[in-house]
DNA sequence: TAGTGGTCTAGACCACTTC
DNA sequence: AAGTGGTCTAGACCACTAA
């Protein structure tokens, strides 16, 4: 037999889903369901605890056990790289997905610092240089309204950059047409890319950051840059909400009988 | 400050990425901890459960709390769809990720169960069908060793698989080169794919079939397949523990400012 | 100040595994 | 039977929010 606190969660839940109560209604209090019979308070606290790792409510102490909006998954697909939006327009990437779902775009939603940082072992890893070595990192933090919904930290080689508006201290995107715009006047036009993608637990400071409830996973993407000569020009380091995003590759199926390798 | 439980949770931690419980090692038992001071049992468990929920422990009744052996990441790129491994040898995907990465092979490792359901409504989509229309479902639970890693149901139209090896109710992969050789012979040679990726919360059902622990999460892919004409003749839902799996694509930076829409 | 959720305790009892 | 983790209770007290 289930315990106790899951069958008054997957009650609960049931509510939630069926629309009892509407994203935002409050759930009764604590302290109702227990004056109810529902069993003692550390019971129905356990089972709104579930119900907050499975995403659907969040609690506040002062406030109340609330409903979660649930905002429909951001589908991200490689069009958002696509050069038109960067190299002839003024758009960056993050930009064009917000044009692209019909949001509005507010310039203070990504705020950004730079600096010459040891590069971590992926980074290191991707552009072939020695664990440490120095790096330029330019770390965003995206927002959609006031709810942060990714971190995106893109690591460049000091001699890819120097000089560029990327290590600029200007505040804001990197400026007319973003990081791939300054990459491709210095003269390294982006050719083809490669992301990886898992899951993990967030950090306690990640939690923060980005306002994630109990109990919520992230996804980490990395992503490298090539120019068409396969010079690595990027490394880019994502941690996304999970429960926010979705993520679409379109690619042909692949046959290495033929022609050896397909030219990249 | 942090909460008891959440300090005791973090030392311990800290303690099995430091080595001083490897993997398989048995941490304190609960009364122990509270024999030392550590809290009361609610306080000890608390923090157990949290080691749990980030997958570094699993606990059973009975035998205790042990350190959990944290299998490599399996990477999954699409290269294991090569047509060379389906069409002109008897590898199936699946085995082909197993021999690339040096690991054995067992014919067991993989069950499956074909049956003709009401499509769901993300099939019926992909397949341009009415939800609810008739499809075959080629559902399998993928192992290695004993322990389960995800499950994949493929779905296909009637028309495209009916009075093939698909539909054959002989048990284990569906036969040499498995489902894209059957749909080869079938006149249906595979061309290009979508694949979508996003996280979520298992249901009670897939904790169970993949023996997740407490709270680890799912990632759920979407697989689309096309011919060259653009017909859709499979599409596939697999359920993969979070903490087992990346993904990696290789993609070229689309312009539409060329060329209109690249030939697919 | 009143009302919310969160933490903690001490102890009873249950479920499962091993001997 | 003994030993493990898991559930549950009743109640005290804490942290935060709003009026």
């Amino acid at each position: 037999m289930a315990p106790k606190w899951r069958e008054l969660a997957d009650r609960l839940a049931e509510q939630i889903r069926r629309g009892d109560y509407g994203p935002g209604a409050q759930l009764p209090q604590i302290r109702d369901l227990v004056e109810q019979g529902e069993g003692s308070k550390s019971t129905v606290h356990a089972a709104y605890k579930a119900l907050e790792a499975e995403g659907l409510v969040t609690s506040s102490r002062g406030h109340g056990t609330v409903v979660r909006h649930q905002a429909p998954l951001k589908r991200l697909g490689i069009a958002r790289y696509d050069k038109a939006k960067w190299r002839d327009s003024d758009e960056v990437a993050f930009i064009a997905d917000r044009v692209a779902s019909g949001r509005a775009y507010k310039r203070d939603e990504q705020t950004q610092t730079v600096s010459l940082v040891p590069a971590p072992a992926a980074v290191a890893e991707a552009h072939g240089l020695p664990e440490g070595a120095s790096v330029y990192a330019r770390a965003r933090l995206v927002k959609e309204g006031t709810q942060p919904t990714h971190t995106l930290t893109s690591y460049y080689r000091p001699e890819h950059v120097e000089g560029t508006r990327i290590v600029d201290p200007a505040p804001g995107p990197a400026g007319r047409g973003g990081g791939f715009r300054v990459l491709y006047d210095a003269g390294y036009e982006i050719d083809h890319m490669q992301e990886t993608l898992f899951a993990r637990v967030p950090t306690s400071a990640e939690i923060q950051l980005l306002q994630l409830s109990a109990g919520e996973w992230v996804v980490e993407l990395h992503r490298t840059t090539f120019t068409a000569d396969g010079t690595v020009v990027e490394h880019a380091i994502g941690v996304h909400a999970a429960t926010r995003f979705a993520w679409t590759y379109d690619f042909d199926v692949p046959d290495s009988s033929k022609s050896g390798d397909k030219p990249k």
